[in-house]
DNA sequence: CATGAATGAGTTTTCATTCAT
DNA sequence: TATGAATGAAAACTCATTCAT
């Protein structure tokens, strides 16, 4: 039901394969279980019996797919902020008005949580205290994307004339927080939502 | 060094007492303790003894003061949310012009920030499975006060004609953003950042 | 490389067939495989699935040869233990003078050993707790052997009079600790060394 | 019952204390219960909470005392080893004749195993993969001491020319072999086989 | 009151054995 | 016949909670 289809483009440096993981049912089980507990409890708050049993699988299978623990949180989160980063940023045009780049980065980021909510939640929710070395390069190389686009923009006069990263990640809380506003009721992520929130963020940053 | 001194102001409607919890100095070790752990390894990655060594105490004493793991997350989490609270709106001046306001609050929410470090990752970094009613009612007490004072400026013309909830969750989702652009090593939080920031999201949302 | 070919010989009561082990190449290849893990880390310490891998079989093939892990090593044992018997019994010739018989003793037990060291480290660095009776009576049948010909070296007045089991349990443990004391880097087991503890456990139990 | 009391003599360069083993009646309960289970089943045999029932403990008690199943092993081993090192070493008299020394050293080996049978077997049965480098290094030293012994012997031309490691392998491995014929039922070591046993020995080694 | 040693239920992980292919 | 993926029971180990002191 939420598992990255892995529509490789080259927008990122990427690395091709997904590096040693089965691509197996009961591989894809197992993450797609750990994925929703992970997004609901946490990662300490999930017990491996529980992610056994809502995979379908026994406790023991766990262990012939992932070494342990969190090797398969380190690789449910490098496949899914894989997934997040091409959904993201594949063939963002270079030579675009950055209006229409942040147009179609927002509103990538919103079809990313909304076809994905698990996944982000996952990915956004949570401080990830076992991020291994990969990943953290991973998650940064995003941000370094986006910087390198905020920076063009800013020499063009278009971005407000601040470090990239405070942008970066105002834009980036700024959306998280859409969605906890969602999650608290006090708001639905319709399309004209979503128009409305990108209008503000622009505004924002320019 | 990080503890609530519960200078009460009656912006939001306080509960006047602290529910039972005694105020003695073990307490009040244990609970900056348990602030400490959890902003850093969040609720399910502390263990108890873990946080009475720190607090140095005996084990058993954290539960003379509190009666479960639960209940002390929920006390400490009502605690500095109460603070946060207070911290933000106490004594918001009714009749101001909304721009001040924003300002006031945008930097009661930053020094809030600077001088509790911990009590905000804490309330913000970390997904809280655990709260209570009460706790769920004190967040959301918060968000209300906010969009009461949202909903006036927007009455006068001053914000945009969208849903309080939206401006408010991306506006302090855009703070907690700034916080982790700090953690990652990509701003620093000084006044300038701060007044840049308040800046930009004035734009966002007007 | 090690593995009992079989060469039986009378000088014990023996049991002419293999007692229902298939001699086929992929049971003589899970035996090998237990016996460098045996020997190497014990029974208790040697997973199955390690066993497998290492005889290039799949884990289930196992089971196809063998009841269960204590099957398999209370035939691995048998089959050990009788080549043993039969390397150091076979043809002891009934009315050769003792010392020739004790220095040809002793020198199969020696050349068992620089054979196959690691049917001899798992025959005798280990207290085989899982053995069977059959396992127990043909080991004891080796020491009854030892038994009878030291006795009648007794009525000659060439061995001490003391119980047999004594002298044969001493030499048999005094070669134990020449195979540790070379484990341990002390000392080579060189033909010249062979020879000289030989002698000395001659004039041990003259 | 059988749990050894330290009687610390300087015939060996020995560590003082017990480095950081708590000796509160519980410890000394999990180390009794280990040393019958692991002489009885080994290391790999023996189960964490079977070791826990038998010395009357909870399963979690065990890691308040050791930080691992191969922590207490290596403490156990080094505890005995040191014991059963003092037992053998303490006090030898440098400039006795060497026939006494040997005797003593006998009967000393002797008298340890018969007050400490279950420590003997735990130290002396197995092989043990899991020591750490102080303890392979401690049972080193026993060796060095008794080969210095061997060799001054040797210079006097009381003990063969041949590796001091050679006699003191077989020499230890031959009161092995006593052991285990005892534990067999081909013997009984009463004062009289220690005596005949030791003459043995004495006639291999010069 | 305060403790911290003690615990057993629960955690992560391993492994002898099975069984669908 | 051979497999090796799958498993659940049991292993090693952790931790929220209790209780004797």
């Amino acid at each position: 039901m939420d598992s990255p289809q892995s529509k490789h483009t080259a927008a990122v440096s990427g690395n091709g394969d997904d590096s040693g993981v089965s691509d197996s049912p009961k591989a894809q089980a197992i993450l797609d279980a750990s994925l929703a507990l992970f997004a609901e409890k946490g990662y300490d708050g999930t017990a491996v019996p529980l992610i056994a049993e809502k995979a379908g699988v026994g406790a023991g299978t766990i262990y012939r797919y992932f070494e342990s623990k969190e090797v398969l949180v380190n690789i449910l989160y490098r496949r899914w902020r894989t997934v997040f980063r091409d959904a993201l940023l594949a063939d963002v045009p270079a030579d675009a008005p950055p209006r229409e780049v942040f147009t179609m980065l927002w509103n990538r980021m919103a079809d990313f949580q909304r076809e994905h909510p698990q996944a982000y939640a996952f990915l956004e929710f949570y401080n990830h205290t076992y991020l291994n070395e990969e990943n953290i390069a991973l998650t940064e190389s995003i941000v370094d994307f986006l910087a390198g686009f905020l920076r063009r923009g800013q020499d063009h006069g278009v971005f407000r004339k601040v470090p990239p990263g405070m942008l970066i990640f105002m834009v980036l809380g700024a959306f998280v927080g859409l969605v906890r506003a969602e999650s608290a009721g006090r708001l639905e992520l319709t399309a004209e939502a979503i128009r409305e929130s990108e209008e503000i963020c622009w505004r924002a940053i320019t």
